[in-house]
DNA sequence: GGGCTAATGAACTAACTGGTACGTTAGTTA
DNA sequence: TAACTAACGTACCAGTTAGTTCATTAGCCC
């Protein structure tokens, strides 16, 4: 009954919570239909029943994994301010951002490629998500318009084809990094490596800009 | 009895390409752990007893189905030519025939995700395959090494980058093209789009050589 | 044409899996 | 402090799933 001794009690906020933790690594490390409701409940120090009764199913909870991850990864993309630099900076900036999100979030990537497996189809249930994202874009759109003004940057270049190119790029490291260590014997994500590679997107995104 | 009525005759051979065939898509489309073996049987004209007898299991069965995608892919990419390309019109035709191909097969590409979604642990098993790949890459590397001698590219550039930059941005524009589609409202495979990707991603990787 | 074996099919099973019925308890409120 | 409800736990069920058993047949060899 105590505290100290570290014995249950009722804290609905915190159940929740750690059922949604349980649950994102999960999903990302199983996939959808390879992740199991009572594997989940097992790790957490709640049962079964309690993902029915706050989520209502196994696909909900997927729902809310999805959402929130999303959320987290976008809020923190909004808290970069690139204003203050130059286009090309700024530019290389939003791709570090990028590049050092999707290395510190390996499970948000498993997600994207879950839900790209299942043809996005739960993606369509969150419609929140279309606003996060779209206002990533408009920053970098701010950014490109910017160094075409001041001539740093050619025109004809869409900031959604950036977008694109910023995203395969970093996703690609993160995501496939184990067929690509195992044929070629290189890991991407080797320490000694991040600064070569983050270095390399900059180089890659500003020059295709510049051209 | 007769073949004119389409009835079945043993037929070994055919019976195992078919479970392949099938068990591609199925694999492809639903994961290892999503895909059913009575559902690949039951798509075939044999049963799943024929699954247990030819490939052991359902492992075994997605081992080689693994198997034979990456062959595939690598002996299209072997048949191409650049030797009497210069330099980068070369780089570009490679890049052009990753791209093509990362269209033309989507059920390799998600095959790639498949197996990276489990850590690439299967594919340790195919040891053949290492083989097929770096061969892909010392074209590559011929290439590079050329441009330099000639003036066309700068120094200090690896192949083996220049192969995951042209892998990147085809394999998420097939694989991601759903989440991308539902986000940004961009189909990514659009036909009349197609031609604009292939020429950023020449633009992009000549480009890196040429900073 | 009779024996032999690779190839095949139907039915079965043991284990698993998402979901639920139903009873219990912690903490709040009057 | 008694009533009330949100939060929780146990035990179970019905459907599914990978894998197996065992009998049967097609086609080849002599």
């Amino acid at each position: 009954m105590s505290a100290l001794t570290g014995e249950r009690r009722r804290d609905a906020e915190r159940t929740r919570l750690e059922l949604l933790d349980v649950a994102t690594d999960e999903f990302a490390e199983r996939g959808y239909s390879g992740a199991r409701v009572d594997e989940i409940a097992a790790r957490t120090r709640t049962t079964k029943r309690m993902i029915y009764y706050y989520f209502g199913g196994k696909e909900q909870l997927y729902l809310a994994v999805l959402e929130r991850a999303y959320a987290e990864i976008r809020a923190a993309e909004r808290t970069v301010d690139v204003d203050h630099l130059e286009p090309a900076a700024a530019l290389r900036r939003l791709a570090e951002v990028t590049f050092d999100h999707h290395e510190a979030h390996p499970a948000f990537i498993k997600l994207v490629g879950v839900e790209n497996a299942q043809h996005a189809k739960h993606m369509n249930h969150v419609a929140r998500l279309v606003d996060l994202n779209s206002s990533a874009v408009a920053l970098l759109d701010d950014v490109l318009k910017r160094g075409r003004r001041d001539g740093t940057f050619r025109d004809g270049v869409d900031a959604l084809d950036v977008h694109m190119l910023i995203s395969s790029f970093c996703f690609f490291r993160v995501a496939n990094r184990h067929t690509f260590g195992a044929l070629f014997d290189r890991d991407l994500l080797d320490p000694e490596r991040r600064e070569h590679y983050r270095t390399m997107l900059g180089d890659l995104v500003t020059g295709y800009l510049q051209i």
